[in-house]
DNA sequence: CACGTTACCGGGAACGTGCCCAATTTTTCA
DNA sequence: TGAAAAATTGGGCACGTTCCCGGTAACGTG
């Protein structure tokens, strides 16, 4: 690293004839400086395009302006969104973001941790992998006294702020609508229940139809991942069922718009003979045949938020526990639309 | 930030009754140390979990491990992936990754350098907004000593390492499909020509047609953005002209949808009556009906050599200047599968 | 004139680490 | 056995900044 000319307040000092203490003042304004040479070392500075060694800083004031982010994969277009929120809020109050994938690895999260505590990053953002089980790495977290904010996929038994959005609504009113729509026999392509919120959109499922006196039948869940490969292959197997479904509530919009390829393929009609729904509102959504109804779930908002209330527990510097819920949207289309 | 038991080379020092110099040499094995005192600074060190002060350190080697990577948005699946791929190989090499989105700002951009600059990242990635016309932020990183790489979205005037996509190629490829199946007027929708990329697709697209003796023909060039709404618009107008168009070179998957959307919807078919091809391989693209030829860009490879030419400038200590062109690939599906 | 008050400023330690230089101890070798 | 060589270690400065503390000059004020 050559960085010829970094001019620092020893240089401002030294041109000016005081010391560096005096500059530092005049630069902060922290205390009383004489004006004159307030503005002396303001212009001079201003001169020599003085930027203050944000190294230095940190390690005189022990804070980076640095949070951490951690979430499964960049690519998720979902966590792609938070991202922006996170860094939009971020940039706004000052801070940085430095970003890690765990690439849904438990271990590779846990490096992340390491790393970014070593990095000494003021505060950590993360949406847990979907391997993860151990609380241990986030009490670690906890234990140094860095604030910890789950958003998304928590660890709902730590003591932390979290940003989820309304999973349990979300699943109840989507299979609600669909039970509107007159389907009978609701399947639901369900993400792995070791994540809190597939554990609650299921449930919100499941008590939508309890209420509307439709038995659960557990041969229309089928457990999946978020990028299954294979979704024609329980698609093929539902559809083969002696009592086959007649509306699917799919894990997400990637997974609803190969399931509607597999069904359509079969000569079935969407939504006449099956009724179809997301979950993501995707781009393609309003475009597909027919255009696919779909919750949507306000990542941006989510990152936005969880990088709110790491801020300001980090201002605060006390632990703050915090739970915001997010509300998400019903998006209505043609693949749930019919006359019940 | 309370950072309660933060353990330092000092504290190791004193309890075992020795310099903080020979602590510090025998964690970095620099130098030589008496075997037995390096065994015992190690076992302690370990013991009370000793973690190296990256601040301090980086105050010290001048070097903080961080590249900045710069990109227009992170929810643009593209840039998504290219984070991704720059994550990946700059954790392979124990550097950390700083974000920052410009949001097709030439303005935030500039902030954003600046930002990055002043945080005395190793290194910046960047792919330029598409307001982007002064290359005089850029010069500001290279005069600093700073090494820059560009990647999909370059400065060409600048003697950086760049990362690219064969645009021309690919474009030239797509276009030169079309012909083959018999299309005589191609639409092209082309981005922002102040974007190198635009200008060598556009080019591309323009030499397939003269070296097929096929006239170029302004009306059939539509200039858009990547992320336009009046896609209904344009496709209408292209349909409206007097000669309309029986080929569409779109500017991306998402553009290349809606159009074939407002196609169908005034009952033309897709290939038959008009061929469609789009750019990037988004996921949806295997599932429309019918189902979209495109372009796939590599994005994860170009992010991840990019940071490879980065961590390798920066070890160097040296500018270098080398241009890679990460070849796409062209997918075929039934959106132009017709018998010419 | 002596003293207190105010305004301003400089010295120097500190943050945690690495590294140069010199000092000390140990080893080697004639 | 003594000196030279090698091995090991400590002291202290530096990185760039902030901030506490003490100092000094100017300025009243009685």
């Amino acid at each position: 690293m050559l960085r010829s000319n970094t001019v620092t307040i020893k240089d401002i000092a030294k041109k000016l004839g005081i010391s560096t203490s005096t500059v530092s003042r005049a630069l902060t304004g922290h205390s009383d400086v004489n004006p004159k040479t307030k503005e002396a070392v303001l212009e001079l500075a201003q001169q020599l395009d003085y930027q203050p060694n944000s190294i230095a800083l940190s390690l005189r004031k022990k804070q980076t302006h640095i949070i951490g982010v951690i979430i499964p994969e960049t690519v998720n277009r979902f966590f792609s969104k938070a991202i922006g929120g996170i860094q939009d809020e971020a940039s706004r109050h000052g801070y940085n973001i430095m970003v890690c994938q765990s690439n849904e690895s438990q271990q590779i999260e846990h490096n992340n941790i390491q790393t970014l505590l070593n990095s000494l990053v003021d505060g950590i953002i993360i949406s847990v992998s979907r391997e993860t089980a151990s609380e241990r790495p986030f009490q670690k977290i906890i234990d140094k006294g860095v604030p910890l904010v789950f958003f998304d996929r928590i660890v709902d038994s730590l003591e932390t702020p979290k940003v989820l959005s309304d999973n349990y609504e979300a699943a109840y009113n989507a299979t609600k609508h669909l039970i509107e729509m007159g389907c009978k026999r609701i399947a639901r392509i369900s993400g792995p229940t070791n994540l809190h919120n597939s554990r609650w959109r299921l449930k919100g499922y499941q008590d939508a139809l309890i209420n509307h006196n439709i038995p659960v039948d557990e041969d229309l869940i089928i457990f999946s991942s978020y990028t299954a490969t294979n979704v024609k292959e329980y698609t093929n197997h539902l559809l083969d069922l002696p009592n086959p479904p007649d509306g699917i509530f799919a894990i997400n919009d990637q997974g609803a718009l190969e399931m509607m390829h597999t069904i359509k393929s079969r000569g079935l009609k969407i939504p006449d003979d099956i009724c179809v729904i997301g979950f993501n509102n995707d781009y393609f959504t309003a475009f597909t045949e027919p255009s696919l109804s779909t919750i949507e779930i306000p990542a941006f908002e989510l990152g936005r938020i969880a990088a709110e209330l790491l801020i300001k527990e980090v201002k605060l510097d006390n632990p703050i526990s915090e739970k915001r819920i997010v509300p998400s949207k019903l998006i209505l289309r043609e693949s749930t639309r019919r006359i019940p």
